[in-house]
DNA sequence: GTAATAGTGTCTTTCAGACAGTATGAC
DNA sequence: GTCATACTGTCTGAAAGACACTATTAC
């Protein structure tokens, strides 16, 4: 083994809720993830990315987990003879105000406008983008039944259904068709369709991210490193149907919530203009702790 | 960002099947998993990896998956100075004989013998982990309820169902009793139940591979990777409980695999001494290539 | 009373899980 | 015919999905 010239840097992407809905912290007007220099005195990567987070942001991270490292030869983008290996997290964290001015919170739909659902013009968007990416593939000169089917399947069209946790597969094909900026957009003019894009493969690394809590919402109790220590049914039930980019059905949400014995009521209810106030809830400590629940699934609303 | 000498580790879990029953690739007597540095020309990190399989083995890889990064300082063990991180990969091959010398096939059970319910012996194995489990639980000082209900989750007990996809967590939990080799076993004195040691956290890494490899299969057509070209639907079912540890109900397993179009019938026969032959399928190449196929549950034997 | 939001009851369809059965080969 | 292995038919109970309903506040 021979001890190579590299460098190993630390991506983040700390996701928060705000007003329902998941925001990333970026850098540099939306454009960057957070990332720093992985030092050799830290104890552990987790270690090292929690005290680099903690002196940024002056916050606690809660769930804090690594999604993917990428060490591509094209990421080598300052000095040729150093090699970058960068090692990504995804990071949960309670929003709050955070101190440093260089910090900006961005939603995740900016980046992705097609992968939600509760928008009406997202129907639109999706429609063009298939239409683009069925050009596209009708001028392949091979596999061509294939990415046919790879759209179908990704799109939710001729029979498949729609699957959210597909977001990085997605974007992927996109990449894939030119119709996303950082791979030169050549066929999808429109910005606000194609989203907002970011440096170098840090919008590959975000949809990893989203990924990843889409799929282990449906069966961790992980929302609730997000939400705030009190809050109402239907507040849960917004925040995890702008995580995964659909609506759920209410009254079958709520019998499954209510199946898994994961909150309990405060016994306070809230305060509003008008309407029937709510019941607070809080989630058990004991058994979130437990973690990696055994499964359960959300109860889709088709449309 | 500060440049720090680092080197860069691969360490790969080949899997393969022999005989339906998953087998790893090791050096060392089984001690060692397969690793090599890797070096600034690779284009990626998945093409270093493919070069140096091939390499090595002679065989090219099917389906390869990164699982994890470690870079902990208890993980450096030669030069005090450089850092090691080590980029561990899951890879499936097709069983074939492998040329080179040091390479030894190992079964998975032989690291973990309390992960095969389809062994008889596996009950009482269970029940003295738990029973030393509880008994070291017993003699905490802090998170005593915490625990017992970790130990009753993992393994089972107490209104839990058994899932065998969390086979890290059950090694996390043994090694943090103390009850596996490599953190100085102190509770259980029997070897052939506490499973064969490996060298440093190689076992927890192979732990890593079989946890992804369970989770996935139940929804991935992954077992393809694995199958010669032609098989019997029991060969098929036999391999897949073999992975997961555990039996499967035949009729159920059948009108399930029925139900995802995966595989059509070839037209062969099998050729046996006694009892009906068995009627041979291939997988359909179209639909597996298209590979995270929507959603499919394995039917499950009570005992 | 109305408007607005919170929360519940129950029907239907689907499918996992379990049981039993039949089919086809060698002898 | 027996034995052995391969394969199929169908019942049941749980739960996902869908729809309509009632409850509690402000005015």
């Amino acid at each position: 083994m021979s001890a190579a010239l590299t460098q190993t840097e630390l991506i983040a992407v700390l996701v928060s809720i705000i007003d329902y809905m998941p925001y990333v912290m970026t850098i540099h007007k939306g454009s960057t993830l957070p990332s720093g220099s992985f030092e050799p005195g830290h104890q552990s990567l987790q270690a090292g990315l929690r005290a680099w987070i903690h002196q940024q942001t002056r916050y606690p991270v809660g769930f804090l987990e690594q999604l993917y490292t990428f060490a591509d030869q094209d990421r080598i983008y300052n000095q040729p003879q150093v090699r970058t290996i960068s090692i990504s997290y995804l990071g949960l964290v309670r929003h709050q105000n955070f101190s440093l001015n260089e910090t900006e919170w961005h939603g995740w739909y900016e980046y992705f406008p097609w992968e939600n659902e509760l928008k009406p013009a997202v129907k639109n968007i999706r429609e063009t983008m298939v239409g683009a990416l069925y050009e596209w593939q009708s001028r392949k000169t091979e596999d061509t039944e294939q990415t046919k089917r790879r759209i179908e399947f990704l799109f939710g069209l001729n029979g498949y259904a729609w699957n959210e946790d597909l977001i990085l597969q997605r974007y992927e094909l996109l990449y894939e068709a030119g119709m996303i900026s950082e791979a030169g957009n050549r066929y999808l003019e429109r910005k606000d369709f194609a989203g907002q894009g970011m440096f170098a493969d840090h919008r590959r690394i975000l949809a990893t991210a989203i990924a990843r809590l889409r799929a282990q919402i449906k069966y961790k109790a992980l929302v609730f490193e997000l939400m705030p220590t009190e809050f109402t049914l239907l507040q849960l039930q917004k925040t995890i149907e702008r995580i995964i980019g659909r609506s759920l059905h209410k009254s079958n949400f709520r019998r499954m919530i209510e199946q898994q014995n994961l909150i309990e009521e405060t016994g306070h209810i809230t305060d509003q203009y008008r309407g029937r106030p709510a019941k607070l809830f809080r989630y058990q400590k004991s058994i979130v702790d437990a973690r990696a629940m055994s499964g359960s699934k959300l109860p889709l609303v088709r449309n």
